[in-house]
DNA sequence: CGCCAATAGTTGTATATACAACCATATCTC
DNA sequence: GAGATATGGTTGTATATACAACTATTGGCG
């Protein structure tokens, strides 16, 4: 099992797709045990991280669509690990992790930091640190 | 409309999978009037490259699972952009670009173009061809 | 106040994505 | 050459994703 390396493709759209298709199965199958999709475990994850926030900040946070969130939360909603908390304008619904949430969050922790850690380890310190910066980079300048 | 950049998350799949919703929006919009979906475009780029090729080859090529591909390259028949090919191995699909798509192709090129200068000039051209590099070794390495 | 524009989310619809289970064909082994 | 195994794709099902159109609320502005 070489890692075999995979030739860059002439679109920069392309190259990022397909290093996002391969990275996600490798976290999908880590998270496998936890009950966790990466999709979900990024939500808690981010949820944890803005503390109570409107829909609209987490989606700007991890560039989602608001429509897109509508349904991706709704199965963590049921699950009872997020709740919607009303607030003074009525238009919006803040998301608040429940206790719940983040007790699961707190159980993926270690299978999170395995696939992190073999992703790290396979791409070498530098590409790792780099790829943090210049990823936060283009998703800002989309 | 300046390019507020956000902060990396913790998870380097999360990280990634932002960037490329962040830049797959761009993509979009700028194909939009080619009829080409980013990812119809990149098929049918990554078919022009490899030429007549096997269904699981284009698969590995991409990072794309085979019964996705499956999925995907139907609409792309039916338009007329690519065909089946049937070969000795009766197993096997081979997929060939035919010349609507090629054409087709070529008609989206400059909108698609447009869209990579657009992100090259926003990233800034070391920052461009570090990633190109680097995300190839994260395809290959997950 | 009372309309009007802007903002926050939801619903309808469509594409992209992949895993598990499956079918068909090929290859291997005796 | 026949049965076992491996390989290449398809179907069933489920999640992720977003645009267009819509609803509800809010914040001007006269």
């Amino acid at each position: 099992m070489a890692a075999e390396s995979l030739p860059a493709l002439p679109c920069a759209c392309a190259n990022l797709r397909r290093a996002a298709r391969a990275v996600t199965r490798g976290y999908e199958a880590a998270l496998k045990g936890t009950g966790l999709t990466p999709t979900q475990h990024t939500l808690l994850q981010a949820l944890d991280l803005l503390g109570l926030s409107p829909q609209g900040a987490l989606g700007e946070l991890l560039a989602i669509d608001s429509t897109t969130l509508t349904r991706t939360l709704r199965p963590l909603e049921r699950a009872g690990w997020v709740r919607a908390v009303s607030g003074a304008d009525r238009r919006e619904v803040r998301w608040a992790l429940t206790l719940r949430g983040r007790r699961r969050l707190e159980r993926a922790r270690p299978a999170w930091e395995r696939a992190q850690a073999r992703l790290r380890t396979r791409l070498g310190a530098d590409v790792w640190a780099r790829l943090a910066a210049d990823l936060a980079a283009v998703a800002g300048a989309a």
